[in-house]
DNA sequence: CTATGATGGAAAC
DNA sequence: TTTCCCTCATAGC
């Protein structure tokens, strides 16, 4: 399910299968509400994204499709090979060589360049993009008394994390969850910022998030290709912390679950 | 078969 | 703070 690195990696493939080429566009679930007739047959311009949103450029019109994928929104994007249209797609692009079906999203409507900037503006800022100053997010970080897994989670401070970076950053840092954003060190915040930027990163070219170092898997789930199921806390509640084996926990933040080690992040 | 939850967020109380 | 929405894999009868 989609945190950043999932917006960015289906950004890439779409560039990658239908940039300037025109697609077929159509909804066989029927509930893109303002018709995917305004881009059917249009040129696909290319993508850009920011945190949790995916927006698609078209040549010749203002309608850029804003898409955010929500909690269980999801795309399949394979090789067109003919068949039926899956009828749980909000979206459905195609051309001669490339399917791509868009099921579950929160969000996916036309909006203007304007108000794809208005969009961005109320976000914080970006891991996964080059060159961006952290300081916004630092700063309102550091002037906050809600707590850092809190402030990690909410959009508007930094754009991209979810609930599993969030709590496999916070391990990392070795950062207690419930810490005051004002009294978090500017050093914890840079090393999150960092850490976020990597494993993101890494995140968007594989499609899966990766946290724990391989010195940190058993050898039956470094052999296992779908180690990306493995983490350092997150839903390893009543599991003993890989680093000191004290038995991992499970809390609630903003209606939220929250997984941490307390005696490794203290 | 139905019930539940999930890596999210907006809108309604 | 709670409710609701979108989908689907999995758990439990």
């Amino acid at each position: 399910m989609p945190e950043g690195h999932s917006i960015r990696h289906f950004a890439n493939v779409h560039d990658d299968c239908f940039q300037g080429l025109t697609v077929k566009a159509s909804s066989p679930q029927g509930r893109f509400d303002e018709g995917a007739e305004a881009i059917d047959g249009k040129t696909f311009v290319g993508t850009s994204t920011h945190g949790k949103h995916l927006f698609f450029h078209f040549a010749e019109h203002d309608h850029i499709v804003h898409i955010h994928l929500g909690l269980y929104g999801w795309f399949s994007v394979r090789k067109n090979r003919g068949g039926k249209p899956k009828q749980s797609a909000r979206l459905r692009l195609e051309n001669a060589s490339f399917i791509s079906e868009l099921v579950g999203p929160t969000k996916c409507n036309y909006i203007t360049t304007q108000e794809l900037q208005t969009a961005c503006a109320k976000l914080g800022p970006d891991p996964l993009h080059d060159d961006v100053d952290p300081q916004a997010m630092f700063d309102k970080i550091q002037s906050s008394k809600k707590s850092i897994a809190s402030l990690l989670m909410n959009q508007s401070v930094v754009a991209g994390i979810g609930n599993v970076y969030r709590a496999e950053l916070l391990f990392l840092e070795k950062l207690d969850p419930f810490m005051p954003g004002r009294e978090v060190p500017s050093e914890s915040l840079t090393n999150i910022w960092n850490n976020a930027s990597v494993l993101m990163t890494d995140g968007a070219t594989d499609g899966m998030i990766r946290t724990v170092a391989p010195q940190h898997l058993t050898e039956a789930e470094a052999s296992d290709h779908k180690y990306n199921q493995y983490s350092y806390v997150y839903k390893r509640h009543t599991l003993p912390c890989r680093i000191c084996g004290t038995t991992v926990l499970i809390g609630e933040v903003d209606g939220r679950k929250l997984y941490w080690c307390k005696k490794c992040q203290s």
